[in-house]
DNA sequence: ATACCTTTCGCAAACGTTTCCGTTATGGTT
DNA sequence: AACCATAACGGAAACGTTTGCGAAAGGTAT
């Protein structure tokens, strides 16, 4: 019943040729007769031909395949990594393995391991916010194999990274709020040791600086797993300070939400009496009323320059030349909407 | 500099052993004696051996790959389904390949092409809301290639199925509208065609014919997009009517979050003045305001079973044995949130 | 002693490609 | 007539595994 694929052997003895024209003439080489060049495309194509990629991949000693260290797969940011990476990945014939480490340390090196197994080309990681040891990712690097960090990267590692401009927008954000009036700004921040969060706080701090407000350590709140659950709890430590903000930067969109859970069940007006910003630029803040101001994070962008810098080390590397890691910089931008316009013009 | 990886033939030449033995030690079969089984063990641990999977299923005359046509990756609903594949998956050894066909069919046909290509041991596929020709999954039954359709599927094809039961959901969703009081249901559908949307309208009107009110055609809005602005205009549509809906039973969340809007924008109380429930559950429903009633579609149930099943036909038919295809349909919940609740006890 | 069995291992083919190298046939040049 | 260059193709090895078959070695029963 189940019929087996046509190999080149096939279309080789049906043509009365060997094996060796047949491929040479289905990959475009010299030394082949225009006529039975003609002759095997057409009888390749008449009865499906399709090249084993096993096969192919086998007798080059590579995979084609590009793995994919993600923390989650139900994020919208992290859904629209996958998409930029996914598609240039089709665009220069790679294909993606994925995997996703849930945030825990010992699931990404087991992950990447089965990804070595796997023969990838290359890795693209963003690594969980728990990892502090990189010897895992040392064992790639070892072997030769490109890798290319993104949005979560680390200085210790000399491999090429693609992230966004944290520092950069959080400024934009706490600026926003100055500049719509809030005197007392709160910043509910990330995990120590978290890049993008030391960023976002930097950032956050150097904007009241520039402006002359100081900086006060009972408006800086710390959340170890980011969610909302934290968000409303730190906000409602913020509303019973003696003297409580009046506009809150919190470290990611999801953590605002539980921001401006709070404050409404506390009968406060957004933005009037706080003004709300969150990060990141999830599509829910667009409908979630009232709109949640934020920094757009490019996601679809970041996935498509860090495959894009695989791929031309892979590439590199195969033709044993040398590669030079960089560090790709992408800008955010600043998404004004309702929670924290105050000013109408 | 590149260390190129140990093979078996490494391990062996080392031993003084032939890689037949140095196979057959590692994957455990009889034959070997238990000292030499040792050495081999421990020196392919020394060195790192990991087996090429490349060769390995060229031999095998298989990839260990299952195929996943999604239609959007970065949507709340999808992504949980995909989760649910890569958990099986991993459990099961094997690796999936995810293509999305963006709603597009030549885009699906082309990357069941991909697929095919790439010579994946099975199929896991729902269709795009435009596909209505099913000629590019007869390649693979013609091969013999397994074939499992999950969320958007047809009758069209004899293969194994899972859906949820969109039926009974959309009834028990008017149901809960009828049970809090609303007399005039209206109903935002979906595409004509797409089985979902059919089966949800179907329990839309049974439910109503069952507490004996009469199905309007007027309050039954069609939707083709499926977006949040459709939900806007048609609201806006119902609202003007001379006897407009005091309940709306959207085909989708997302449609829900544009008729809440627009119930917003005209000053209308939900769910006083017109309660509404949408279907899916996403993440977002549960944090808009006021949050949202909703049937809860469970993503990563539907991956789960989908992989589960497909899986057992690949096995089944690598022992060449008679597969039976078969429909799983997965049960729907309700989640009763703000948005309808009109009843207080 | 022969015959036979068991254990333990090696040989070699096979999976479908790619590619180096060699071979034939043809035509052209001395 | 002898030689050589070129075009067009075939042979065969190689990529790293798995696996059927056979072989050597040792043991046991006759």
């Amino acid at each position: 019943m189940k019929q087996q694929p046509v190999t080149l052997k096939d279309i080789a003895t049906k043509l009365g040729v060997s094996v060796a024209t047949v491929s040479r003439a289905l990959r475009g080489y010299p030394d082949i007769r225009p006529e039975t060049k003609e002759a095997v495309l057409e009888l390749a194509a008449k009865m499906r031909y399709r090249p084993n990629p096993l096969a192919m991949n086998l007798r080059k000693n590579q995979s084609n395949i590009i793995g994919v260290m993600i923390p989650e797969v139900v994020h919208h940011f992290f859904s629209s990594v996958i998409k930029g990476i996914m598609d240039v990945a089709e665009e220069q014939g790679y294909q993606v393995m994925i995997c996703q480490s849930d945030e825990d340390y010992e699931k990404e090196r087991r992950d990447l391991g089965m990804l070595l197994n796997a023969r990838v080309d290359g890795l693209l990681i963003s690594h969980s916010n728990v990892t502090s040891d990189f010897s895992h990712l040392q064992e790639y690097l070892d072997l030769g194999i490109p890798v290319v960090m993104y949005d979560k990267v680390t200085d210790a590692l000399d491999v090429s990274k693609v992230v966004i401009d944290d520092y950069h927008g959080a400024f934009q954000a706490t600026e926003h709020l100055i500049v719509q009036g809030c005197k007392r700004i709160a910043h509910i921040r990330g995990p120590v040791g978290v890049k993008n969060a030391e960023q976002r706080l930097e950032g956050y701090m150097d904007a009241l600086r520039k402006h002359g407000m100081e900086v006060d350590e009972e408006l800086i709140k710390l959340t170890v797993r980011v969610s909302l659950e934290e968000g409303v709890q730190l906000t409602s430590e913020l509303l019973s300070l003696p003297n409580p903000p009046d506009g809150i930067f919190a470290a990611t969109d999801l953590v605002a939400l539980g921001v401006m859970q709070l404050l409404r069940e506390s009968g406060k007006h957004i933005p009037d009496d706080v003004a709300v910003i969150g990060f990141s630029n999830w599509f829910v803040s667009s409908v979630v009323f009232p709109p949640l101001s934020t920094v757009h994070q490019p996601g679809t962008e970041i996935g498509r320059t860090a495959a894009t810098m695989l791929i031309n080390e892979i590439k590199l590397g195969q033709a044993n030349q040398k590669v030079a890691h960089e560090t790709r910089v992408l800008n955010t931008r600043l998404v004004v909407r309702e929670s924290s316009r105050r000013k109408r013009y």
